[in-house]
DNA sequence: CTGTGTGCAAAGGGTTTGCAAGTAC
DNA sequence: GTACTTGCAAACCCTTTGCACACAG
């Protein structure tokens, strides 16, 4: 991942270049799975906790990156596919979460099955997860 | 609900029957939503908070309630069906949780659609949210 | 009587807030 | 120069653990 597109990623969300929003943005593209603040904060060591926690903050309001619910204590998240923005979000494939190693992903190839709700309801977002054994344990 | 029928599932699970957990196995019964523990302590107020954990631990494993994971901080608890049991769950409905007033319920009547997983990831529980507007809001 | 349940105190994680100093533009 | 960003300290909330006492069976 060239610094460059990590730039434009930022420019294009008029978000101020940092240095700390490159090495975070940087994680997030070159991980395939769902990253946790404490995991972020491992990898970028000189990194302040709350820093993380803020510009974690940033880049879900851009649509840069979205929150993957898995049902562990901490929140984790993944970037987002290239059509979402600051507006809408179009992350609507399934979340798979591995019971052995821990690791959940994002299976884009999968879209979520749509389904129909009891009247009086009005569906804005779904999520579908599901917990197995992944392709590695 | 009556306090029998509350001693019986208890009695069933072979779990002692106490004052603390006919009351919070009550609040489950007599509820639509799904409860965190904060709204438990609330509704049960000479109640301590940790008793309150441990039950909720206790009801988890006989299979007396499953966890509903919605995404929010705090877990959320829901009274299971009756075919769940010590050994395994059979809650395959979907979750509905109203942004506006906040809650979550239970679709019974609504099966988790099934997806088929790329090769090498073995399904083993699933969990379908879906956000939006309830029919009181 | 014996093993389980309860309450209290304390500790452990995750996350947010306030504020002053630093920096992108 | 101005507005946004960062770092530090502190606070807040959720949850778990240890231990002594109480209680169901």
């Amino acid at each position: 991942m060239s610094n460059s597109t990590l730039v434009n990623i930022l420019q294009k969300n008029k978000l101020r270049i940092t240095d700390n929003r490159i090495s975070i943005l940087g994680q997030f593209i070159e991980n395939e799975f769902a990253l946790t603040h404490q995991e972020l904060e491992l990898s970028l060591e000189h990194l302040d906790r709350v820093t993380i926690y803020r510009t974690l903050n940033s880049f879900l309001e851009k649509g840069i990156i979205h929150k993957v619910i898995d049902g562990d204590g901490a929140a984790k998240f993944a970037a987002c596919s290239e059509a979402c923005d600051e507006h809408s979000h179009h992350d609507e494939h399934i979340h798979f979460k591995c019971r052995k190693c821990g690791l959940t992903r994002c299976i884009d190839t999968i879209s979520i099955p749509e389904i129909k709700l009891p009247d009086g309801y009005k569906m804005e977002e779904s999520n579908y997860l599901v917990t197995g054994l992944c392709k590695n344990c």
